[in-house]
RNA sequence: GGACGAUUAGCUCAGUUGGUUAGAGCGCUACAUUGACACUGUAGAGGUCAGAAGUUCGAAUCUUCUAUCGUCCA
């Protein structure tokens, strides 16, 4: 073998590492293959097409979520970019309040060092000096998989210029009455020392206990008034005792006074219709401190709040519990009353308890003094954008789920008491009244004085995230005009996770209404849960949550984003194992021996490079001249495509693959490839068999290319060798395959008679045990002419496929000692003398009849009955009579083959 | 408590408006090793479509109820 033969085929077995990394997105990346330019779009008349990268925390590491979310996005960007788009795909990654300051914090406490023992300014250089280290490595592990983004576009959420559209954004909701300061009960986490939103709250079941307390009536000496408690504790900032006032069991209480027990306390016994008289025992503690539905009550009563527990989740210095945590509060509490003698009884009992989100512990309904965006105008318009279809989801049924938060929403709670973060644009003068601007300075002209204090919190992360489809482009108020915008906003596709749809989803619709008065996207694709096999959910502390990238250093990038699409459904959950990625290894393995097959074929028939691609590049699928295989293939490849694009535009991501794969392996390898090794190997002359060369390469070029937005490696590879292709080629930038109309309607039924031939062949074969290696001889009785002339002109096919001898009889007499069979009306005998036991044939043909008759009996009663006759359509009427004249033709045709066998 | 989704072969899943003798992959069984590929090929076994009732000439598919699981919201 000379050199020049060996470039021109791959290396024998595929080595995914190899191919990986020198496709790797640095090259990709080096050469600007994946850089979009707006004067594409507003010069040069290119439609845009654009996908927003859920920033992920810069405290991050790649799980398998990202993997397939990023895959997917990656999917689109490709697939468009190759349609012709001018395809931007925007990166960025997230600042993650509470995430990172904690991080950051975890670290210096292990130096004994807390955040105030620096003071603010020096620790938060501590977090940017984490960042600049760490914060990448998310990224690099992104680019691991291969994604096609504008990298130079890369936005973090706390750059300037992210932080300018922040201030601005939150200035322009103020100055519109969006924005407020209050005193509310919010949700506060005792460990993070913040304030939640609603969202960030996680529900869950636990068991407690709930207490029943008896309160002593003051004026009714011996007379008790119990209620029913979770959270006794509690009891000591008590305000008021309510009932229903259709109660009649506490009719004569209301307005009396009870004794809170430990505390002393005198509060009064009062009605409110929230109080559910089927709950515990009727009467309710009221304690507007620490529980939101008790507030609105005592708002109602004009009570005072008393505060018990304090920020960091223990109790506050009150009658001998100071300092104590709260629920080591909630056991002593319990002694205290019993020994009070107000403890009635303790039932076991489960409900639902909020815990912080990040944090994981139960968030402390805390009265405090927050900022927060009233939502409900907001909410209006976004609203309708997804009523109305402007904004579409995938799968469509998350719309119930949206709309029912829409239509229950809650004003956000966006300040947080951190470090890390958007810090809230507010000053305070000496009296405490509140001057919103974008600086000091200005807040200063504003105020007429320079006395002023800023706010000293920070502003929740999720308020940059929703501006974000606006700040990547640019944006940074509402004055923005420029090129990125105009060209690519509104973005076309999100792919995220339904768990933030809330947090996300909805709230970039919600911003992208107000601050651009347009929606910010399209589409919107919700992504499957991944879990493991067991059907639990991946997470670190469970030790199910395999590493992507040993996946792909086992499996291969390519197999990896393969497989986890090929078993990830749309919006539904997808269990992964690890060893699942074998499909995808096998799938890829597989197309590298395909090519090389193919490969081989175009060096035996081409004497080098410059030969063959004169010939390839003049080559024309519709100058025709194929054999019946060809004509077969093409017109599957062009079916393939139609349902190819058809797939993606109805964003039916999990069928692409699945009919990538069925294509190539099923029909294109399985079946093409072998007739082509048949045809090549029999009498051809070179023309001929260049052409049928080209048109494997032809097929083979589109299914790289069609599967590229998929696995973007091992095509790339491929593609630069079905033509010298130098590196500064990219299939990426090729143009995607299209089905050719004039093909639509081929007859390809020669083929497929064939094919089901072939099949009965080698079922036969292997139901009577004949060797593998030994040729049976076959007779082939057409069932009418044209089907005779298919066969005598493919008997090598017949021959090879089948591993036999076959030859079309000559009359119509039934041979004896052969195995039967009818396919499509056509005979079919397998010669066995010497091999073939006659009972066994009697048996499978009997057996054979016995299957038949019923489903002919079957389908006779079906069409006697006069109510199918009267209702089917008629096309489902005459398809029933077609398959009851087929069944019939075969079942009298094995009968006959009975009685020869039985003679 | 409410909303949504799921339940089809041992496992993971397809199955477009009701009309197939219900499909695929993995796994399993048997056979095949010099010709692209054992990360392979060929063949085979395996399902009362969660259960019940209903609509219909006809239901995996539509309706109702039940059960189990999951998600979101109270």
């Amino acid at each position: 073998m000379t050199d020049q033969t060996v470039s021109f085929n791959l290396e024998k077995t595929y080595n995914h590492h190899e191919v990986e990394d020198r496709w790797r997105s640095a090259h990709w990346e080096a050469l600007g293959s994946f850089h979009a330019e707006s004067s594409q779009v507003l010069n040069n008349g290119k439609a845009p097409y654009t996908v927003l990268m859920p920033p992920p925390n810069v405290t991050g590491s790649l799980t398998l979520g990202h993997v397939l979310n990023h895959t997917l996005q990656d999917i689109f960007i490709r697939y468009n970019r190759m349609t012709g788009h001018e395809a931007l795909w925007l990166p960025g990654t997230d600042h993650a309040g509470i995430a990172t300051q904690t991080v950051v914090e975890k670290k210096l406490k292990k130096e004994g060092i807390t955040r105030h023992d620096l003071g603010r300014k020096e620790f938060l250089d501590h977090v940017w000096q984490w960042r600049d280290e760490y914060g990448g490595l998310i990224l690099k592990q992104l680019r691991r998989l291969g994604i096609s983004c504008d990298w130079r576009r890369n936005l973090f959420t706390m750059d300037d210029r992210a932080s300018k559209a922040v201030i601005n954004a939150f200035i322009t909701l103020y100055r519109d009455g969006l924005i407020y300061r209050g005193t509310r009960i919010i949700n506060w986490c005792p460990v993070s020392q913040t304030a939640l939103s609603d969202e960030e709250v996680i529900m869950k079941t636990r068991k407690d206990q709930l207490v029943y307390v008896q309160y002593a009536l003051v004026n009714h000496p011996g007379r008790y008034i119990t209620i029913a408690t979770v959270r006794p504790e509690t009891i000591l900032a008590d305000v008021a005792i309510a009932v229903n006032p259709r109660d009649p069991r506490y009719h004569d209480l209301v307005g009396e006074l009870a004794v809170v027990p430990v505390a002393g306390r005198h509060i009064p016994v009062i009605a409110d219709d929230y109080v559910d008289i089927d709950f515990g025992t009727g009467a309710l503690k009221i304690t507007p401190a620490h529980d939101a539905n008790d507030y609105e009550v005592a708002k109602r009563h004009n009570l005072q709040a008393i505060s018990v527990v304090g920020k960091d989740g223990k109790m506050t210095d009150t009658f001998g519990y100071g300092g104590m945590d709260r629920f080591d509060a909630r056991k002593k509490i319990l002694k205290d009353l019993e020994e009070l003698g107000n403890l009635v009884r303790v039932e076991e009992y489960e409900h639902n308890v909020g815990y912080s989100e990040r944090a994981d512990v139960v968030v402390e309904p805390y009265l405090s003094e927050q900022w927060f965006v009233k939502m409900a105008p907001l909410a209006e318009r976004a609203l309708e954008v997804v009523n109305d279809g402007d904004i579409r989801f995938h799968p469509p049924h998350w719309i119930n789920t949206y709309r029912h938060w829409m239509e229950n929403i809650r004003d956000w709670c966006i300040s947080r008491q951190l470090w890390w973060g958007h810090r809230i644009p507010a000053w305070y003068d000496t009296e405490g009244k509140v001057w919103v601007a974008a600086t000091y300075e200005e807040a200063c002209h504003l105020a007429g004085t320079d006395k002023l204090l800023q706010d000293d919190d920070v502003l929740d992360t999720w308020f940059s995230s929703w501006l974000w489809p606006l700040t990547t482009l640019g944006w940074t108020d509402q004055h923005t005009d420029n090129d990125d915008l105009n060209a690519f906003y509104p973005t076309n596709t999100l792919v995220t996770g339904p768990d933030i749809i809330f947090f996300w989803v909805a709230r970039m619709i919600m911003a992208g209404l107000y601050f651009k008065g347009e929606v910010p996207f399209r589409d919107v694709y919700f992504t499957s849960i991944i879990r493991d096999m067991k059907g639990f959910k991946l997470s670190k502390s469970l030790g199910n949550s395999p590493d992507p990238i040993k996946v792909m250093d086992t499996y291969g990038t390519d197999a990896l984003r393969f497989t986890i699409i090929y078993i990830a459904p749309l919006g539904q959950d997808v269990l992964f194992g690890e060893e699942k990625c074998e499909l995808g290894r096998n799938f890829a393995t597989k197309i590298w021996n395909a090519s090389r097959l193919v490969f081989m074929q175009r060096e035996k028939y081409f004497g080098n490079h410059e030969e063959f691609a004169a010939v390839y590049q003049n080559f024309d699928p519709r100058s025709g001249g194929f054999d019946l295989a060809g004509q077969w293939l093409l017109a599957g490849f062009y079916d393939m495509l139609n349902r190819y694009h058809a797939a993606f535009s109805q964003f039916k991501v999990h069928d692409i693959v699945r009919i990538l794969y069925d294509f190539f392996w099923g029909d294109y390898c399985a079946w093409y490839l072998e007739a082509l090794k048949v045809q090549l190997s029999g009498d051809v002359t070179r023309d001929e068999a260049q052409k049928a060369v080209c048109l494997a390469v032809y097929v083979l070029e589109g299914i790289l290319k069609t599967l590229h937005p998929v696995m973007p490696f091992i095509t790339d590879e491929i593609w630069h060798q079905i033509l010298q292709r130098p590196s500064e080629e990219s299939i990426a930038l090729s143009p995607m395959p299209y089905s050719d109309p004039e093909y639509s309607d081929i007859d390809v039924s020669g083929f497929t008679l064939i094919q089901k031939l072939v099949a009965e062949v080698r079922s036969l074969r292997s139901l009577f045990g004949v060797p593998h290696n030994s040729e049976a001889e076959i007779l082939l009785w057409p069932g009418n002419n044209a089907d005779g002339l298919v066969f005598e002109a493919n008997l090598p096919l017949i021959a090879a496929l089948g591993q036999c001898i076959p030859k079309v009889m000559a009359d119509g007499e039934r041979p004896r000692h052969a195995a039967g069979s009818v396919v499509e009306g056509n005979e079919l005998f397998v010669l066995l003398e010497g091999l073939i036991s006659f009972d066994k044939e009697r048996a499978r043909l009997q057996k054979e009849i016995n299957n038949i008759s019923s489903y002919v009996a079957a389908v006779q009663k079906k069409l006697a009955n006069k109510g199918f006759a009267d209702n089917a359509h008629p096309d489902v009427i005459a398809k029933e009579r077609e398959k009851l004249r087929e069944a019939e033709d075969n079942l009298s045709k094995l009968n006959s083959n009975l009685t020869v066998l039985n003679d």
